[in-house]
This record gives C-alpha cells, sequence and structure tokens, in this order.
DNA sequence: TGGGAAGCTTGAACGCGTTCTAAACTCCTG
DNA sequence: CAGGAGTTTAGAACGCGTTCAAGCTTCCCA
C-alpha cells in the first residue's frame, strides 16, 4: 500500500482524527467536571486545561460551551437499553414508562442533569435542534405513533404536535426543578400529571378511564407530599 | 409644621424617596435601552450611564440584572385594562381571548418581549416569585376558576395544577419563540394547541365539543402556515 | 521533494456581570 | 453644631464566555 492509495481517506484520517480525538477529550471533561463540581466548576478554561487543549479549541470544535454540554447531553444515553426491557403491552403504559424512567435518570444524579439541562435552557445562542438528538426523538415519536395506530389517540389529532405538547410539559417541570421550585418528591407526579392531561385531551373515548385514573392518581400523589 | 414633626416619617421619607427615585430612573432607562437596542443593548455599564448613577447602584438597589429586567416585566401591565373590555360570557372564550391578547402583546413588540422572556428563563440565579407578579397570577386563577365553577372542567380537576399547566404551554412556547424556532405567525395557533388540548383534557363531557373543534382549528392553521 | 494553501492551536485581548474598597455625601440624632 | 449611621460614587478588580491575529502543523499539488 502507497501511501498515497487513499488520498481521500487520509485527508479526513489524519486532521480528521485528530479532532475527534480532541472532541472526546473535552467532551469526557466536560462530563467530570460537571459530575464533580457541578455547573458552577464548568468554566470554558477549567475544561480546557482539564482536556489538555487551548482555550481556544472548544470553540473551534463545538462553537460555544453551551454547544458542549449539548454535546455531553447526547453522549449519556444508556436509556434506550434500559427502556427496551420494560415494554409493556399497552401503549400509554410505555409512555409513562418512559417517562418515569427518563425523570428517574434525572433525579438519580442532580448536579449532573441539572447543569444540563440549565444549559438547555440558556437562549444565548443559537444550537437549538441538536438539543433533541434525531436518536432520542425518534423513540418518543415510536411511543406516540404507537398510541395513535393502537387506537389510543384519536385519529383527528396530528401525532406530532402531541408529541411536542408533551415534551413542553417535561420541559416546563424540568425547568421549575432546575431553578428549585419544585421538589424531586413532586416532579414525577407533577410530570406525569401533565402527559395524563394532554393525553386525556387527545385520546380516544375508549381510553380516556385509565387516563383519568392517572391524572386523579397524580393529584393524590401531589396532595399527599404538599 | 416644625421640621421634626414626623421624625419616623421623614426618616423614610427624605432617604427613602431619593432609593425610589433612583430606582425609577433604573426601570425607565431599562426599558428605553431594550426597545432601543434589544436584549444585546442592555449592559449594566449602559444603564448606569443612561440612568446618570454609579455602576455600583443598580446591584445596590434591584441585586442583578435579571432582578432589573423582571422590575421592567412587572411595570409593563395595561393588559388587564385591555382585557376587560372583551368579557365574553363563555368562560372558556375568554381563557382563549386573554391567551390572544397576552400573545399580541408580544408578538407586537418581539425585541422588547423578546429580552424579557429571555430574562425569565435565566437559571442562573434565585428570582424566582417576582416573576409572576401576583395580580397577573390572580387574573389568570380567576378565568380557570370561573370555568371550573360554571361546569366547564370537571369538578375533580383540580385547578391550581390546570393552571399550572396552561403556564407550562405557554412558556414552552414562548422559549420556541425566543430562541427562533417557531415563527410569529405559528406561536398562536401553537399556543391555542396546547392550551384547547390540556383544557379538553381537564374538560366536562358538555363542554368538550367545543374544544375538540379548537384543537382542529389550530391544527388547521399550523397546516396552512408550513 | 518542496512550495503553498488550508486548517488548527495558541496567547492575548474584549466586553460582560458582579464585587469590593475607600472616599464623599446625605440625612438623622444627641 | 458635631458626630455617626447609611448610601452613592468612582475606580479597580475578578472570573466569565467569546473572539482574533499570528504562528504552526498538516496536507495537496507540481
Amino acid at each position: 500500500m502507497s501511501p498515497t492509495a487513499a488520498p481521500a481517506l487520509q485527508l479526513l484520517s489524519r486532521r480528521e482524527a485528530g479532532k475527534a480525538e480532541r472532541r472526546r477529550q473535552i467532551i469526557q471533561a466536560a462530563r467530570d467536571l460537571i459530575r464533580e463540581t457541578g455547573n458552577a466548576g464548568l468554566s470554558m478554561r477549567g475544561l480546557a486545561a482539564r482536556a489538555g487543549v487551548s482555550l481556544a479549541t472548544p470553540y473551534n470544535l463545538f462553537g460555544s460551551k453551551r454547544a458542549i454540554v449539548v454535546a455531553v447531553l447526547q453522549d449519556v444515553r444508556e436509556f434506550q437499553e434500559r427502556f427496551s426491557t420494560l415494554q409493556a403491552a399497552d401503549p400509554l403504559d410505555n409512555i409513562f414508562a418512559a417517562l418515569d424512567l427518563s425523570l428517574q435518570f434525572y433525579v438519580g444524579d442532580p448536579a449532573f442533569y441539572r447543569t444540563l439541562w440549565s444549559a438547555l435552557f440558556d437562549t444565548t445562542d443559537g444550537v437549538r435542534g441538536e438539543i433533541l438528538n434525531p436518536k432520542r426523538d425518534a423513540f418518543w415519536r415510536g411511543l406516540v405513533l404507537d398510541a395513535v395506530r393502537s387506537g389510543a389517540i384519536a385519529g383527528e389529532v396530528d401525532p406530532d404536535l402531541l408529541l411536542r405538547h408533551l415534551e413542553s410539559m417535561l420541559r416546563s417541570v424540568m425547568f421549575d426543578w432546575v431553578v428549585g421550585e419544585i421538589s424531586p418528591a413532586r416532579l414525577g407526579a407533577m410530570a406525569r400529571h401533565g402527559y395524563a392531561l394532554v393525553l386525556l385531551g387527545a385520546a380516544a373515548d375508549d381510553w380516556r378511564g385509565p387516563l383519568c385514573a392517572r391524572v386523579l392518581e397524580a393529584q393524590a400523589s401531589l396532595a399527599a407530599a404538599a
């Protein structure tokens, strides 16, 4: 094999390999710093030092601090493997199971996920679209589409809009959690209540009963944890 | 009247009056600067200069930049006067009318309200509680309670939770607007869709028809503006 | 194989929000 | 009136996210 046998590949290879390696180091350093010190400890200078690169490098590779945090968030996704083990027959139950599992992750590692969500609520730059990585988005979309297909959701309701409203619900409750306006104990019940209410609005008549029960169950939880 | 006739009153009066005056100037300057230059033009140094005070003074009087923006937001509330002129008989119609009116304010002065909402999504400090001023909160709560009283909302649903979810809906759609993920044209339809869906989940059976129509109407608007 | 063009890294710098110190000023009390 | 408590002021400083000109590395092309 002559050195010039694969020029295009080499072009990507040498430079791009180094770049990918630096990317990896930076994400790793960011994750470690967040885990160790929370959001406050994650400064770009500290991050660069920890990753062994210059201050400007993270900007070249990611663009902004927020983009780095988003990259970290995309990286931690043992979620789907865990979820696949608890698939149920009822499509609505699946949605609530996925919700519970997500929240379990978040409250199980508050320092870490508070930082991550906090970055998602930062409005100062334009790193949209990367927030919801495609895999995660497709996963939730699949859950909603399953519910539509099985007849649990009324056919007239646009599934994508429903999905978006569910995400709105989660986003809002996570915001309250990030700013400390809601206790971890109430977080789950609040999210379930919102999900149940939105789904109830979109549900076919036959499926309203169990959703109604979920609304009341969540209300009881919230009243108890008041 | 001797100069010492009202000592306690004077104590508050002279000094506190000056303080209040400086507060007023700072809020006014902040409002002007936001109107003229948007969020980017609102720096603490520029604000202090414009208000004719030292850089440290806004911090003494408000504590942080965010607190100042919140104070500005609380100051602009011609809302209720405008709303009182369009009260309808149907309590659900009232909710949607109030929603439309709010959104009208926001999209009617984007530079201004984008800055304000952006500050509300800032998670870095703890100026909660002042975000929703009590008057505004009581107003929306009254609308929801009206709907409950009139039987439009099922009795089992907690009105405060319903109110909170409606606010979640608005907050999320405003977030999308602030970060530019949604066009002004779609903003209203998206918010109406979310409101209608949540209310539909909480509505009494007799009232589901018109809400269903609202959901479909909003979906049609969104499909048209795609 | 060597010259030139990209692209990347680097250190320095900018403007930001925020805090601090010390001096000046204002108002109230004895 | 003197003194003291409470604030504002100017100014410097800190750490932050971000950007930029300059140098260096890596790769393509003759």
